[in-house]
Order: structure tokens, then C-alpha cells, then sequence
DNA sequence: GCTCATGATTCGTG
DNA sequence: CACGAATCATGAGC
């Protein structure tokens, strides 16, 4: 485990070459940041590591040293045969030696800690950028009557939010069942983003996505709203006056990562 | 510090 | 295997 994470074993140069390593197989965004991060603190768990064990190795030779000097004292006193010299070393030897093994599995743990800290995924929870959280919510929403994107327009979406598929995968996972869940609320943003497609057709003549004109059983508009289904442009007076002109800038392509 | 939003994981199901 | 549902864990606003 400690050799694994290279805690044990021998000094790597104060890790660069490890932390060069991390950041090279991290692929995208600021993973590599948290990777180096997260190699950071490992060598400085390793440096502490050797720190301790040489301490301890130290203080063992040096306590060695210090019963052999008793004991050479003491032959002047009585018998000291050299096997019950080598036994007490031995004895003192071992003492030392569980001392490491607890030191060892000590910096385990710690290590472990680390690990789970930096490497689960739900810990490194990092909330999407604005614009891909709109760029998402604009394709739930204009597809709200099949909100399953195909394979392909996950991939498309992946790349102009700079996310990964299985992330989109997430989101959309998320999205539906929290949409299903609190219906009234996210019609709101469903307006919202109607009005947005609205105003993008009618500057743009286009909409980059293809809207099904019917709304499939699975999510069809909450009940008490307008008949329309996702009240395009109109509002019918649900608080949000200024809608069509929105601070909403438009961003038909993102910045390709 | 509490609460809510949200991305990720897990598990059961068809 | 994709999806829904429940749950976990973190980030952000207050």
C-alpha cells in the first residue's frame, strides 16, 4: 500500500516526478490542480513518514547503545554471557520494530484518508459553470417532451459544456427526477427557457435544437398551468415581466475546451 | 452554522 | 445496460 502511493520506499525527488505524472494523466479541467494537490499532501505524508521512522530508528540505536553500556557495567558485577547480550538486542530490536509496524499503519490510514478525500469523485463535487448548466437546461427544456438525449447529442453536449457524457449522463438522471419531483418550480425555468428558445428563433429564424412538437406522456406539463404547455413567450403573469429581453446573453457555441 | 442546490453514487428494475 | 429513485457529500448563499 505505502510502496503503492510510493510513501515507502524510496525519496522521489520531492515528488515532482509524480506530481508531473499526475498532471499528465489528468485529462480535463482543474482535476490536474486537485491531482497535484492531492500529491502534495501525499509526499508531505511521506516526508513525514521517514521523518518519524528515522527517528525511531535513531532512538533504537541509541537505546541499543545505551543497554549494552548498562550491561558491559554490569560484568563487572556479575556473568554476562554475549548470548543473553545478543537476546536483549534482539528484545529491544522487536520493540522498535512494532513501534514502525504502528507507525506504518498509522500513515496507511492517513494515506487512505487521502484518498478518499481527493480520489471519490462525490467528494470532489465541483458545480458546472454557468454556461453549461444553460446550455443543459436549454436542451432539457426544449426537449421536455423526450428529454433522453441520444448518445451522440450527449456527446455533442459533453463537449460544448466541457463536461464528460457520463457527467450529462448524471445530469440528465438528475434533472428528470428532480423536474418529475418538483414540477411546479421547474416550470418556472421552463418558461424561462421557452422564452430564451422563443427569442433565439426569432432573432436567430432557427433553433439549434429540434423541438417535438408533442409532448410525450412522460413529462408533460403540470396541471394548473397555461394550456399552451410550456407558456412560450406570453408568461401569462407568472412574475416574470421582462423575460423576452432577459440578461440571458446568448451563446449559440461555447468555447470548445 | 444551517439550509438548500446540485453533482455523483448506489441499488433495484425492466 | 439505461433508467428511476434514494441517498450521499459538497458548495454556496444566508
Amino acid at each position: 500500500m505505502l510502496i503503492a502511493e510510493g510513501v515507502a520506499g524510496p525519496e522521489k525527488g520531492g515528488g515532482a516526478g509524480a506530481a508531473a505524472n499526475a498532471s499528465a494523466a489528468a485529462g480535463a479541467g482543474d482535476s490536474a490542480i486537485e491531482h497535484s494537490d492531492y500529491r502534495a499532501k501525499l509526499s508531505q505524508i511521506r516526508q513525514i513518514y521517514h521523518q518519524e521512522l528515522e527517528k525511531y530508528e535513531q532512538a533504537c540505536n541509541e537505546f541499543t547503545t545505551h543497554v549494552m553500556n548498562l550491561l558491559r557495567e554490569q560484568s563487572r558485577t556479575r556473568p554476562i554471557t554475549p548470548k543473553e547480550i545478543e537476546r536483549m538486542v534482539q528484545i529491544i530490536h522487536k520493540k522498535f520494530s512494532s513501534i514502525q509496524m504502528q507507525l506504518k499503519q498509522s500513515t496507511c490510514e492517513a494515506v487512505m484518508i487521502l484518498r478518499s478525500r481527493f480520489l471519490d469523485a462525490r467528494r470532489r463535487r465541483r458545480n458546472f459553470s454557468k454556461q453549461a448548466s444553460e446550455i443543459l437546461n436549454e436542451y432539457f427544456y426544449s426537449n421536455l417532451s423526450n428529454p433522453y438525449p441520444s448518445e451522440e447529442e450527449k456527446e455533442a453536449l459533453a463537449r460544448r459544456c466541457g463536461i464528460t457524457i457520463n457527467q450529462v449522463s448524471n445530469w440528465f438522471g438528475n434533472k428528470r427526477i428532480r423536474y418529475k419531483k418538483n414540477i411546479g418550480k421547474a416550470q418556472e425555468e421552463a418558461n424561462l427557457y421557452a422564452a430564451k428558445k422563443a427569442a433565439d428563433c426569432t432573432l436567430a429564424g432557427a433553433s439549434p435544437y429540434s423541438m417535438s412538437g408533442t409532448p410525450g406522456p412522460m413529462m408533460s406539463p403540470p396541471p394548473g398551468e397555461d394550456s399552451m404547455g410550456y407558456g412560450i413567450p406570453g408568461m401569462n403573469g407568472s412574475g416574470y415581466s421582462g423575460v423576452g429581453g432577459m440578461g440571458y446573453d446568448l451563446h449559440p457555441e461555447s468555447p470548445d475546451v
